[in-house]
RNA sequence: ACCCCCGUAGCUCAGUGGAUAGAGCACCGGCCUCCGGAGCCGGGAGCAUGGGUUCGAGUCCCGUCGGGGGUGCCA
């Protein structure tokens, strides 16, 4: 889909290399006012010092020295103060029909990326219950993001990090013990600090019934030990049930106790002092990240011996390093803000290249019903699980609705607006394009064209604009991945559609002369596939009819 | 106190340092003997603020104001 650039920037360059410019740096933009044209080049403000002569001169001359393809590309002349710009052929466009239907399914890959490895990991939720809507946010985007990265070509993994160690185990088995105990009549409170939700209350009824008053009659440390471990295992296969629900697959879980009983931590904590990063005040142990970019030096072993939860983190970014990734991604929410710099302080310490590793910050959501905030207090248990929402929106809008916003946004999420079937809500508009095509085939009892035909009657404007938006799916992937944030296919898809309906209304597909009509059918089959595309890089699907 | 994110149209948001800043809702005005009107065509209105870097800044840097969130040997 470079073809042209590739053409282009080279023809520009030999030019420029004939005006006597050695090692000329031409850069190719896509104008912000498509009446300008489709590519527009710089070239001749950027080298107007070196060549002695304004950049209007340059640029004429330029343009008559060019040798361009004529097939694929044209010259619209010198515009304001030097920008030589550039239209696709009709012959280059009408050939991305034939594209679509060259490669189908994987329309748009590309090996822009290959050889590259790139690790994402995401959701990494505490087990200590079920999934809320938060995660699912981070899920939309880790797995949408893994999915475009690979159509690039990509090497890509995506992780959970599971915290299956440390404090919070115990609490919950502390929380759960307290409810059983309440339900087979001996009174007992939740801990400080301890869960409430419901699920909790459910999981000691299971119990009772499974087992009776088993852990009642034991030491209450030791009960509370095993009934956590019981509570960590059932929650990581609840939270993989809602994330494969979801359409997401994890590559790896990668549990934090397996880090612990390797001894990792400790490892990692000996070669920090090694390092001599490490030093003591008042009896904690603190690694000098201040020395490797961050504002202050952070515990990792407190004043009691005990490893604070930075060691063992460190210890697990520690192996993804040491795994060679290019590229070290971490998806977390708003409040670990301070983490990067911590983080690579941390790596930089170990010896490592910490510019491998990127912490994306998630902003949250507020959900909405109707545009009044549904309110969600964690303390107090209220939680929205993750599958509540699922079940009533649906995956599809879900999915769609947690990539609509950058992720550098918080994101209002309207319930009612993601279920609604009108055209207001921005999945439906996009899914329904797509259904609309599957119905153009099925009222002109025509079967969807399997070869491009006569593609060269595609001349409208609105046909062309149509094109070209198909065109552009390749680089908005690639926009994704530079930016780490899916957000802009969504974008894309919207205007494919909007492009779709506009060419649907000012040209007739159906009884018009047979050629066109054949034409038009493969254009319209084109979208589709464009479309299919485009929503499964997002993980939603593409219905024929609705 | 410190740190992070965000201030673009009435609202929700796009906008890899480039030309006259774009969509969608909402509002106003058109278009159904016509392949799905769940659509199409047209209209008004905007870069919080003060500096700086640059040939060129919504975009990069610093300050101010405003909104949201977070943090101190818990995870």
């Amino acid at each position: 889909m470079k073809r042209v650039h590739v053409h282009l920037a080279r023809a520009i360059e030999q030019a420029l290399v004939q005006m006597g410019v050695n090692a000329p740096t031409v850069t190719l933009e896509k104008p912000r006012d498509a009446a300008h044209g489709d590519i527009a080049t710089n070239a001749a403000l950027v080298h107007s010092k070196q060549v002695g002569k304004p950049p209007r001169q340059i640029a004429d001359a330029l343009v008559s020295t060019m040798q361009l393809d004529p097939r694929l590309v044209k010259c619209e002349g010198v515009a304001g103060p030097g920008f030589i710009n550039f239209r696709f052929a009709d012959a280059y466009l009408q050939s991305i029909a034939e594209l679509a239907f060259k490669t189908k399914d994987s329309y748009g890959t590309t090996n822009d990326l290959s050889g590259k490895r790139v690790l994402i990991e995401f959701v990494s939720a505490n087990p200590t219950g079920p999934l809320n809507v938060v995660s699912a946010r981070a899920a939309a985007v880790g797995d949408s993001l893994t999915r475009i990265f690979r159509a690039l070509g990509a090497e890509c993994y995506s992780e959970f990090y599971v915290n299956d160690a440390g404090n919070q185990v115990e609490l919950l088995g502390q929380s759960v013990l307290a409810r059983y105990s309440s339900i087979l009549g001996r009174e007992s409170e939740v801990p400080e600090g301890g869960y409430h939700g419901e699920y909790i209350s459910e999981f000691a009824q299971q119990l009772v019934a499974e087992h009776g008053d088993k852990y009642l009659k034991m030491e209450p440390s030791v009960a509370a030990e095993q009934l956590g471990r019981m509570a960590i295992e059932r929650h990581i296969e609840m939270h993989r049930k809602s994330l494969e629900h979801f359409r997401v697959t994890m590559n790896q879980w990668f549990r934090e106790s397996a880090l612990r009983s390797s001894n990792a931590e400790w490892e990692a904590f000996k070669v920090l002092e090694q390092r001599g990063t490490i030093f003591e005040k008042d009896g904690a142990k603190f690694v000098r990240t201040s020395e490797f970019g961050d504002g202050q030096d952070w515990v990792v072993v407190t004043s009691q011996g005990k490893p604070t939860y930075f060691l063992p983190d460190i210890a697990y970014h520690w192996d993804k390093f040491r795994r060679g990734y290019d590229n070290i991604i971490d998806i977390l929410g708003p409040d670990h803000h301070a983490y990067l710099t911590k983080m690579a302080a941390a790596m930089s310490a170990l010896g490592e290249d910490a510019t491998r590793l990127e912490i994306m910050l998630l902003q949250h959501i507020n959900l909405l019903r109707d545009g009044e905030p549904v309110k969600m207090s964690k303390r107090a248990g209220q939680i929205v699980e993750m599958d509540e929402l699922l079940d009533e929106v649906g995956i599809d809008a879900a999915r769609y609705f947690f990539l609509l916003r950058r992720t550098s946004t918080p994101l209002d999420f309207d319930i009612e607006l993601a279920k609604r079937q009108s055209d207001d809500n921005p999945v439906f508009y996009v899914q329904y394009a797509h259904a609309r095509i599957e119905s153009i085939f099925k009222r002109g009892e025509v079967d969807a064209p399997q070869r491009p035909q006569h593609l060269e009657l595609l001349t409208h404007s609105e046909e062309l604009t149509l094109l070209r938006r198909l065109r552009e799916l390749g680089d908005v992937m690639n926009e994704c991945a530079f930016s780490r944030d899916p957000h802009a296919m969504t974008v894309w898809l919207r205007e494919v559609a909007a492009q779709f309906h506009r060419f649907y209304h000012h040209c007739r597909v159906l009884t018009t002369p047979a050629e066109l009509q054949t034409a038009r059918l493969c254009l319209c089959r084109a979208t589709q596939i464009a479309l299919q595309r485009g929503l499964a890089l997002c993980g939603v699907s593409a219905p024929t009819e609705m």
